[in-house]
DNA sequence: ACATTAACAGGAA
DNA sequence: TTCCTGTTAATGT
């Protein structure tokens, strides 16, 4: 049958899960751990464009038209992910009502969340760059994560949101003592959720 | 002013 | 030991 082909990939903190202009050969889904969707400049800086949490999904886009990889792929931690080939792909998509449903919602979800970056670019404070920033992992349906603890660094969240580490570390101590999160080693607890989204 | 990079010490894992 | 945090000082816009 056509899920025999799924595959799962264990991937170590900071190895390629996939480069810039591989040819596209799956949907790629995360059962654990982290990835970043980052490319890197040509002096050499990173820029990360988004996140995957367990859950999410990431890579259609070079699935549904031909087209190498515009990004690259990266765990930031140890990761496990699930493939699902492209035969596996397209023949779910000519055949599968809840697969088209369930992509087009994620479709959706992600041109929203890149709508948002637009504005998100133009208030540049940074404190609620980074509130906004946390508030973005809890999407529902993109980060479907219901645990309220993120395992997430400052660095992690500086490369997010466009910020320094050091700014992200007075960004988290301002948030802190507004009562929306608790800051921990290398992660965050958010305690508000609602008042987070809505920062300031 | 305010953010960024670089560098450091100290604590957590 | 390595990783992460919290903090400085110097530099840039």
């Amino acid at each position: 049958m056509a899920f025999d082909s799924l595959y799962v990939r264990h991937h170590e903190a900071r190895s390629y899960v996939c480069q810039r202009n591989e040819i596209a050969d799956s949907w790629i889904g995360v059962l654990e751990g982290f990835l970043r969707v980052q490319d890197t400049t040509a002096e050499g800086r990173l820029i990360m464009f988004t996140g995957v949490a367990a859950g999410g999904w990431i890579g259609e886009g070079s699935l549904l038209k031909p087209e190498q990889r515009k990004y690259e792929i990266m765990a930031t931690r140890p990761t496990v992910t699930v493939h699902l080939p492209r035969s596996t792909f397209s023949w779910l998509l000519e055949r599968s009502i809840p697969f088209n449903h369930f992509m087009l919602s994620h479709l959706n979800e992600r041109l929203s969340q890149f709508i948002g970056m637009v504005k998100f670019d133009r208030l540049l404070e940074p404190t609620v760059r980074v509130a906004r920033g946390i508030s973005s992992l809890f999407h529902p349906v993109l980060y479907p994560n219901t645990d309220s603890m993120l395992r997430i660094n400052q660095e992690e969240l500086g490369l997010l949101v466009g910020v320094s580490r050091q700014r992200v570390n007075i960004a988290l101590t301002e948030l802190e003592t507004a009562g929306l999160i608790q800051r921990g080693y290398g992660c965050i607890t958010v305690t508000d959720r609602q008042a987070l989204a809505r920062y300031p």
